[in-house]
DNA sequence: CTGTTAGCGCATTCAG
DNA sequence: CTGAATGCGCTAACAG
């Protein structure tokens, strides 16, 4: 086998005895290119190993049919997630999804956005790092469609998806108090975040339509740990009947500081988590949460994407998720 | 700003008032232009915001400086962590990592490792899903660098990274065994996945050394119903001193069947999983585990990946990772 | 359908 | 350092 190894488009054409232009159609416009001639051209591809080189297309056409999406986290069930949504919405559509990874770094996640500027990809979603966005904001200057995707804040300027953060807190503290509860506690971790911020005023206007009692408690974190510190404090320092917390795992430590204190839940005390972490249905007393659309966000992401690079022009929107309460033993005591 | 949307280096040379080769020297050998003509270049180049053409670039030189990761399954956080490595090796050598996800599909895998090779990526990581690697050894017959990390087998005409299964599996039964224990229980999940298959064999060696008794058990699958399934019956069956679990939440499910009927871990049972997850740390009873080196395992691989581009004709080798053995309360009776 | 060609943006080379 | 020229592999447009 002493075949060149990376044959191109005009050593297929030989081989197959057409026109390079034809050998291009039967790649890119099938349908336009005889049956007979393309079953000649596509063995001449196969005998040759030919594998079409995208540079060169990409820089004819200026675009690739790639989509590059930078996530804040891949350590973050939600994030991939979102990725196999965008990924499902972008294989329908004929094009495909390279992921990089900001891991949490705000240089890391601009420097991504800046390299898929340079590839050319036909656009950008990013699940952005808390911080400024000077590399989209530029690279849409130069008209790279861009769709951001949970992010603090929506923007005018790009289409965006985001989940209603307060009516997930709505949700999760309407929950609690049809079950009976009038002292509840937020384990707001982060309160800078905006996520757990926004959630807080969803939780406050049920409480405050019920004429409840609410108290604001600082955790550490969002970890068991840090549950367990904050369960232990507060169960320890006032009665309460429900703790809503903005993570399973803080739950679940709640939970368990419960226990140590000789109270069940939910018999004594009602636990609601957030995120739907896949742990969260198995461990010992199966958590009540709230679930982010995740596999939809990317979908509708990716969607928007197709959107305006059919139409650049479009009017950017900002599409709204709607998060899903999830039922478990942790608010049911009656189960 | 009536800029035009993408410059290209001949547009920041004349506004630079440079020959085109100097940008392009400035871009890819500051070393050779003098300081002065560089500053001026950059401020062109800031200036007409130019973002170079990577298709261009890569059509020219024929490779990029990007790789391309194809990820059996970014839901597993092993796979993150490699990714994790792999990107902050790439990034010290001045490549950046792409990373595609298969998401258990075998078709979606071979058309990544295709679409990577059409993109002339430097080179391709694969940590593969089970099944034939088609499109990567036709890949390689073009002479693309490639990596293979996590397969179930090595290969003699590529690197690989590999974990040693068979001694994570001696780790795990050594200690328990080390504990006291008897009579062991190792929880087979699939045992036609060549890892728990190997680990068996280290398990098996260990038992044999120490004149003990082992019995092997097939559970459905390695979720915590399925360990409080499995847990139930064999402790219900028969008296048994340690389970050994191919995963944490396995692991976790065998210890609340153990709760449930009355027996107690780590004093009436030792139990111990694998992969250390997050979660298995803080379960309510810490889980001993056994570690895979992630991150070891990314950095390894794309190490192997630039000795292969510096040295196209280079020795293959394969790298074997070593497990850790992580020791919580799950096996420690007298903590 | 064929055969031919221009040009995408860049890196590289060469003489000056 | 300049200035000019070449070619990477492909697409698209042309006349035949």
């Amino acid at each position: 086998m002493t075949r060149p190894a990376n044959p191109r488009i005009q050593d297929v054409a030989r081989r197959a005895g057409v026109a390079t232009g034809t050998v291009s159609n039967v790649l890119n416009n099938p349908h336009k290119v005889a049956e007979s001639t393309r079953v000649r051209v596509e063995q001449a591809i196969d005998e040759l190993g030919f594998v079409r080189n995208n540079a060169a297309r990409t820089l004819v056409s200026g675009r690739s049919d790639t989509v590059g999406m930078v996530v804040i986290d891949l350590g973050n069930s939600l994030f991939v997630d979102i990725a196999r949504g965008a990924e499902a919405a972008a294989a329908a559509a004929g094009f495909h999804l390279w992921i990089a990874n900001a891991d949490l770094d705000h240089p890391k996640q601009e420097t991504y956005v800046g390299r898929f500027e340079e590839a050319r990809v036909a656009g950008v979603i990013l699940a952005p790092v808390d911080g400024p966005l000077d590399a989209l904001r530029a690279a849409r200057r130069r008209r790279l469609p861009a769709i951001l995707v949970n992010a603090p804040d929506s923007h005018p300027d790009l289409c965006c998806v985001m989940v209603d953060e307060e009516q997930g807190g709505f949700l999760a503290a309407q929950h609690v108090l049809d079950q009976g509860a009038r002292r509840l506690v937020y384990l707001a971790a982060h309160l800078g975040l905006s996520a757990i911020a926004r959630r807080r005023r969803g939780i406050e206007r049920a409480v405050a339509a019920a004429g409840a009692d609410l108290e604001i408690v600082r955790a550490k974190d969002l970890s068991i740990v840090s549950g367990q510190e904050s369960g232990r404090r507060i169960l320890s320092e006032s009665a309460v009947d429900a703790v809503i917390c903005p993570s399973d795992p803080l739950a679940i430590g709640v939970i368990q500081a419960a226990a140590g204190l000789g109270l069940s839940v939910p018999d004594d005390l009602l636990v609601i988590g957030y995120d739907d972490n896949h742990f969260a249905a198995e461990s010992r007393v199966p958590v009540s949460t709230v679930s982010q659309p995740g596999r939809e966000m990317g979908r509708t992401a990716m969607g928007l994407l197709l959107e305006e690079l059919r139409d650049p022009d479009h009017v950017h929107r900002t599409v709204v998720t709607q998060p899903e309460l999830i039922i478990r033993q942790s608010t049911t005591p009656l189960a």
